[in-house]
Parts: structure tokens; sequence; C-alpha cells
DNA sequence: ATTTATTTGGAACATTCGTTCCAATAACTT
DNA sequence: AAGTTATTGGAACGAATGTTCCAAATAAAT
């Protein structure tokens, strides 16, 4: 009987996210949502509760796309330490092709938000976590297999690797160019040999 | 003949930054500028301007004090490479002792703003641009004096240095303990070896 | 085609934002 | 001590903020 939504959530919580992503959250007012989503207040207020809730949404989705991101460089026939090396050139890649420079997403809501929202930074923190178990399991296999040092521990070197990648992320908002991301990239993986 | 000014401006201007530096830029209202700062209005109008005049001078102060910092351990008696290792030391005692969790201002500013404000990101990049040019000098030294690898150039590594830094800052933000940032300048500093 | 339930657009809301203004204040000079 | 001049506090401003509301529109079911 009612009418039916007219348009695709997950797309709507795509074109949020990319605002909130290159502006911030209190950077980005209601009004430049409503011009980058397409619909109406009422309908964004309807759906997603207010702007917290919206911005909250947007982070669920960022989750998800990058679990599935990942699942799918999981199950590519490449060694741990191959795969390794290809997250961080696709890493570099990435920061690179992107114009708008928005950075790491994670990133951005740790260093504006740790500490003004309790909630959004544990959802910020989850999502870390998820990533440096799927680099500690590359890490354990890759020593396993032989192709990565042993002088340091799987955890230990899973979050040294971790830790690198925010510092690029940073560094390539920062504005630095090919050369000097594949610099740091060289001299961080060097640890694993 | 005029009355004179009332207030220190370099102890409002750090009273002002560390507001910017917990809040961000966005976060921060003038209402919570003039309480922490605890002069009027007019007086911080008249004296910086505006609330963005405020921000660039607060930016200016932190500059102008991580340059003294850095004299003053540029200038005792330890090697190079024990010089970084009290660096990375001093900094995960910093982020572990300082309770609001602020984070690195300068990395704060690159991710709030690098895509919003031009001015203030040449301002941060020319910040960054500085410590990694102490951190090239003193691995240059290490390398001549023989106490550091000579496996990566004194460029790429001082740039993995300062890259460790910022991941430092991010991780050390998200909430990481001792352990786990000790862990991280470990597996980093090892590179130096 | 009519009914029904929900979405939708846009006006309107109170609040907060950054900023301006002015009268009152107070310090330095003579 | 008196005059001069910049500082100061607080009221006031328009614009922008996040949010609410309601009448109109619309798609599904009868």
């Amino acid at each position: 009987m009612p009418k039916t939504k007219q348009f695709d959530e997950t797309e709507v919580l795509r074109k949020a996210r990319n605002v909130f992503w290159v502006k911030g959250y209190n950077g980005t007012s209601m009004d430049e949502l409503v011009r980058a989503t397409g619909l109406s207040r009422s309908s964004i207020y309807d759906t997603f509760g207010d702007k917290h809730g919206l911005f909250v949404r947007s982070i669920q989705l960022y989750g998800q796309e990058e679990r599935e991101a990942l699942a799918k460089i999981m199950q590519n026939d490449f060694s741990p330490k191959k795969k390794i090396h290809l997250l961080f050139k696709g890493m570099i890649g990435d920061i690179l092709e992107d114009k708008d420079n928005k950075g790491c997403f994670i990133v951005n809501i740790i260093t504006e938000l740790s500490c003004l929202d309790k909630q959004v930074t544990a959802m910020a923190s989850e999502e870390m976590a998820r990533s440096e178990e799927a680099l500690f399991q590359w890490v354990r296999q890759g020593q396993a297999a032989g192709e990565i040092n042993k002088s340091h521990s799987a955890r230990t070197l899973a979050r040294h690797l971790q830790n690198t990648i925010y510092g690029l992320r940073v560094t390539g908002k920062a504005g630095a160019n090919r050369a000097i991301l594949e610099d740091i990239a060289k001299a961080a993986l060097s640890v694993l040999d």
C-alpha cells in the first residue's frame, strides 16, 4: 500500500560518506549533505535520524566495503609476503589517484573526533583492529613459510606495518609524491626481509 | 599615553591552541575560545583579526616552540642514533602522559584541513619538512659514524622515521598503550641497525 | 479509479555561529 | 591630577547551523 523509497540507501550513504571524508564531520553541513545526496531534508532525517546517525551509517558502510576489499585480496594466490607488498603498492596507488586527497577515512575520524565522540571512536578502533588482524595473519603465515624474518614477533611486525600505513596516509595527505611514498614503504617493508 | 594590553599574547595563544588541538578548527567555537583565553571577544578580534587569524598564530606558536624543543635535543652529547631513540622514547612518553589524547597538532591539522585550507596546510607542511630535516641530519651523521646501517639512504631512513612518528601519533590517539607503541618503535627503529 | 500509507519538498524553527559595535574603563604621559 | 587613547566587556547583528513540521505528491493495494 505505501509509497516505496525512491532512492538506494547504500548509494546515498556512499555520497554522504564522501562529503564527510573530504570535509570531516564538523566541517560538513546538512545543506551540503542535502546537495550531495540529492534528496531532501525530510528524507534524510526520516531514514537516518539525524546528522550523527548518517555519519555512523557512513562509517558502517565504509567498514563493510573495506572488509569486502580485504576478502578479495585474501583469496588470491600470492604468498603472504607478496600480499603485503601488493597491499602497500595498491595503497600508494590509491593515495596518488585520489584527486580529492581525502586520506584515510578512519584516520581522519580518529584525529578529528577521538576526543569528542566515543561511539564513533570505538567504531573506528574496531576497524583498525580488523585490518591489523589481517596483517598479523599474513605475517604469521609468511614467517611459517620462511619468507618473513622471525627476529620480531608476528604481532610486532603487524603493528609496525599497520602503523606505517597510517603514516603513509598522513604523509600522502600532506602532499607527498610517489617517490617519497615508495621510499617509505621500501624502508618499512625491509624489516620483513 | 594609551592603555597597554592587559594580557600576555603568547599565553593567550597557548590557551587557544590547546582548544584547537583538542577540538579541531571546525569543532572549536569563538565562545569556547573566549572562555578558554579568559579575554573578551573584542580583545581577541582586535589582537588576532578573526578566528582564522587566531588559528594561524596558534600554529606559528606551535612551530616556534617545536623548534626550540628540537634545538634543545640537538645540543645534548648523545650520539645521533641515541638521539633518535631518545626522540621516540620521549614522544611515546608524551603520548601516554597527555590525558586529553590530543595527538599531534600538525597531523590533526593536515587530516582535518588539507582539503579545505591551503594556507594552513602550507604552514603544517613546512613544519613537517623541518622535522624531517633534523632526522635526516642525525641519520647522516649516524651513518658517517658507522652506527647506522647504510643499506638505505639517509633521506629514505629519515622519511621512514618521520612516517613512523605520524603513525605513532595516530595509533596513540586511537588509544594504544605503552606496550604497543614501544613495539612499533622497536620494529621501525630496527631498520637503522 | 479510489483508497491508503509513506515519502517528499520546502517553509519555518530555535539555536548557535562568527563578527561588529559602542559605551565604559583604565593605564600611560604630561 | 588631569587628559588622552587604546583596551575592554557585553549587547547586538545577520548568517548559518541542525532540526522539525506539514501539506502535497506518489506508488502500491483494493
